[in-house]
DNA sequence: CAAAATAGGGTACGGCTAGTACCTAATGAG
DNA sequence: CTCATTAGGTACTAGCCGTACCCTATTTTG
């Protein structure tokens, strides 16, 4: 605890809590991130930290969007392979130790919402935006159904695979899982979809 | 706590605590649940807990497998309804109270594959054998292709529900949530299953 | 440039919890 | 009757969150 030269204050103080929160959730989880320890790595106290976010949820949540990081969906030029790329990409990122403090987050933030939606935004490779773009792609090329072009089912493939990962514990699910989803499930969705009331 | 005539052993005092245990989580919810106030519910102390349970979580799994329902499957003669039949089960128990602590627990259990077992196996309305059982009835009367008799396939329904359970907050997903998963992917998944070797 | 307002820093504490230790008392088996 | 087992009582350690209080550096402003 040398004592600094000049006291930080504002955004540089603050981006010094932020990136002290978010090394100790990258070293310890968020069940091993305390306050007092981000306000001593920060090299001051909890003051700092509860001025600027009410508890530790919202703490730990602005840390973890920190480490979160950006993406670019793939563009291999057929569905299949774009499809399990992305895929491959969130299971990379759900089972690193990122993956670990997102359940924890998630967990913490219980019904909370707003703060949910937090989370959920993270890593574009999960977002509709993104699937609806390949799954355009795919369209155009005819390899699947103008029908398709739906959030529900554009995002098939990764809403089954973040099951596997709440369900399952964090460990990497095997690439088999990824093909099953894919060849199983996704690609005879959005190729063949039969009109749902020729039926009952 | 007036004295008991007679001192309880073995499964007796055992039932006490998890009843306790199962009534304080109803409550106040796994957050709520202190090893301290199950103990006094159950008119003894912390000792009897930790002879039998190595912690808290384990306690509180135990005492949500308690509270979790037993669930027959539906037969309505049709797919779609006993689909939907069968998520409206699962939505109103992970829309319950019940489904908040399901949460708490699951979070808890973080990467313990063990454990989260211990969870996931609860309420047969979830299990793979459930969605084969129906959509083996569904094939015998035509309503689906028998390539889609396959686990990963069969419960794509409930899986899609339960990450609208994970990624939304616990509040019940509006019945038109439900339709969409049955109509707009469970039934043209089934029914339509182009191969998947046809291209690529 | 002085004075007042603002924000950082140090420290301590209340309240709560998990888990452990240790001892006494009831129970049941042989 | 004896003895091993198990229940009950109580106290304790250690840790954490969130808050309160007061002092000090820096900035603002009059």
């Amino acid at each position: 605890m040398t004592k600094r030269a000049t006291r930080r204050r504002g955004a540089e103080l603050e981006d010094a809590l932020l990136r002290a929160a978010a090394d100790e959730l990258a070293e310890s989880g968020y069940a091993g991130l305390t306050m007092d320890r981000v306000a001593r790595r920060a090299g001051t106290n909890k003051n700092a930290l509860y001025r600027r976010w009410p508890d530790r949820l919202a703490l730990g949540i602005a840390a973890y969007r920190l480490l979160a990081k950006s993406f670019q969906p793939p563009d291999t030029g057929a569905l299949r392979e774009d499809a399990l790329e992305t895929l491959r990409l969130a299971n990379r990122h759900w089972s690193s130790p990122l993956g670990a403090i997102l359940r924890e987050l998630m967990a913490a933030a219980g019904s909370a919402q707003e703060l949910l939606a937090q989370l959920s935004d993270r890593s574009a490779d999960t977002t509709a935006a993104t699937w609806l773009l390949i799954l355009g792609r795919a369209v155009a090329r005819g390899e699947a159904h103008p029908e398709a072009l739906h959030p529900r089912v554009a995002t098939v493939a990764i809403d089954l695979l973040r099951n596997e990962f709440v369900t399952r514990g964090a460990p990497t699910a095997p690439d088999e899982v990824l093909r099953e989803i894919v060849d199983e499930v996704y690609l005879p969705l959005v190729r063949a979809r039969g009109s749902v009331t020729e039926r009952g």
